[in-house]
DNA sequence: AAACATTCCAACCGCGAGGTG
DNA sequence: GCACCTCGCGGTTGGAATGTT
């Protein structure tokens, strides 16, 4: 047998949504709800296929639907996901409240994927590139790097963690010091912030490299245990409490995002 | 100002999972 | 177990917006 394809009709109409579809689409589901996509379009009077239907809703027209810039505590969390569960993005979209797997997977492929190439670091697998022209952790002048008391290249690369080298809430690392390093303020919700996101490029470049390359030496720890339950004591983001589950070493994991809890006050 | 290049994201496509009869 | 359907997911793309020459 062959699968009946969705979109097959004639006079179904594709591409950019116009106002009128979205009224009227908004307009049958505050009616009828969610649901029946196949039988939608029809029933709302739309030229449109019961897919395109869902899609529009669910990516754009969802009253709940965050949009604009992510922030660091957003870019963290896909950055540290995706390490664990690699292209999971309704996954790592569940854990962003109000964010849409595909706006998460778009900002992964257009910008965090790009900022860690450029950085060395390796998208799929979260370690530093085998020819690395512009390595994961450069050891600045200014000496940051050094004063981190892991070496978590090494340990990435080593693929564990051993209990001692993890990161304690009072050193973990200089996340702080660089985020307080980046003057430039968020442009929330800006659309016109390219301009603005390539300037603070390098600042950023600096937190998420750390990042990365911390998420890199998680990875398999997270991936062990991420479907497990809570750990309510996390102040990152009430959405990790979905992440992490009660074992010992997810004790460990709160620590690296004690560290980083100063973004809430940015 | 125009032509060309690049970036970005909304939307499309194909596939698989799960439900139903 | 099968055929079929709906829905959701992840990869990809078209084209508008923006940047560069």
């Amino acid at each position: 047998m062959s699968r009946k394809p969705c979109c097959v009709g004639e006079g179904l109409k594709k591409g950019a949504w116009t106002t009128e579809e979205d009224k009227k689409l908004i307009s049958y589901i505050h009616e009828h709800g969610e649901g029946g996509w196949r039988d939608i379009p029809q029933k709302a009077g739309l030229k449109r296929c019961g897919k395109s239907c869902r899609l529009r809703w669910a990516n754009y027209l969802k009253p709940d639907i965050k949009r604009g810039e992510f922030s660091y505590e957003e870019e963290q969390i896909i950055i540290m996901l995706h390490a664990s569960r690699g292209n999971k993005w309704s996954v790592i979209a569940r854990h962003l409240p109000k964010r849409t797997d595909n706006e998460v997977k778009n900002y992964w492929n257009t910008h965090l994927k790009k900022r860690l190439i450029d950085q060395g670091i390796d998208p799929l697998t979260h370690k530093p590139l085998a020819s690395n022209p512009n390595p994961a952790t450069p050891r600045t002048s200014e000496g940051q790097d050094d004063s981190n008391p892991i070496n978590l290249d090494e340990q990435s690369q080593s693929g564990s963690m051993s209990p001692k080298s993890l990161p304690h809430s009072s050193s973990s690392c200089n996340l702080q010091t660089i985020i307080n390093s980046d003057e430039t303020p968020r442009n929330n919700g800006s659309l016109s912030s390219k301009k603005c996101r390539f300037k603070k490029l390098s600042s950023t470049s600096k937190l998420l490299n750390k990042v990365a390359t911390k998420a890199s030496s998680i990875g398999n720890m997270l991936s062990a245990s991420m479907e497990g339950s809570l750990i309510r004591s996390t102040t990152l983001s009430p959405c990790l409490n979905d992440v992490f589950s009660e074992t010992s070493q997810f004790l460990r994991w709160t620590s690296l995002i004690h560290s980083l809890t100063p973004l809430n006050n940015i």
